[in-house]
DNA sequence: ACATTAATTGCAACATTGTCGCAATTAGAA
DNA sequence: TTCTAATTGCGACAATGTTGCAATTAATGT
């Protein structure tokens, strides 16, 4: 792994997945953070963070790359196989916790899960 | 369902998804095509082959989306709730015939389903 | 065959998302 | 403090997808 530093945006950046109770756009991000940073340096933070293993990314159904921090990563042997939940109204993005295995042909080899199921949650479904 | 009408560059695209064994994108479509059509046009047309549930978009974790014909949906209810694979060497992106369900939380009502596994294919894996 | 009407097209412009190169900062170690 | 490499900001860029609007054109009726 390579080597990092530390950094007031970088932490901000890592503060803001860890209180968010979803998971979060770049915009997302760069609106709750205080200090003002670049979107490429939030970019960039957002994948330094996916290569180390502290954050997972999700390509939602809208095209979008979402965020969200690894809880239970750590145990678990880093699996993301479960699905995401994006509402289409306030455009929350959270996790579902089921766990889902994809049967693949033979040959094949997998690296990543994208499993995003989209719809209205529960305050926005009234 | 609003009126449609038949032109070239329409049965073109549809007949280049139809000969697909994969789903498409809409660059792919273009380079299938012969027809010299304006990019904004296929567009334009695969939008409306979904409005009509003649084809259904998987968007994929490239961030792009692909398009296949609803080859089995006539007939049960247009369900799409199965995986793609898509390669990463080669770009296909095609259907794993499994069909998955996904709990939701009580309040929830989801219109959406978007499964995408990535990875090798059989003829990129060696 | 002709006229009418509305669906479709092409073109330009635009918004958004995300990446890259490069010079300037800056955190952390020596 | 000094050095080195990681990080940042800025600009530019590529790609994807959408929209407005005028021009075509397919399908309908006469």
């Amino acid at each position: 792994m390579k080597k990092r530093r530390n950094t007031a945006t970088q932490t901000a950046v890592l503060a803001s997945l860890q209180e968010a109770e979803s998971a979060l756009s770049h915009e997302m991000i760069q609106e709750k953070i205080t200090a003002k940073a670049d979107r490429t340096t939030i970019y960039r933070i957002l994948n330094r963070f996916c290569d180390d293993g502290l954050v997972h990314r999700i390509v939602a159904d809208d095209g979008k790359q979402y965020f969200a921090i690894c809880s239970e990563c750590e145990a678990n042997d880093h699996r993301h196989d479960h699905f995401h939940f994006r509402c289409l109204n306030c455009d929350k993005v959270e996790c579902l916790d089921q766990e889902v295995s994809v049967n693949l042909p033979t040959g094949y080899r997998t690296t990543n899960f994208n499993g995003v199921v989209s719809g209205y949650c529960r305050a926005c479904n009234a």
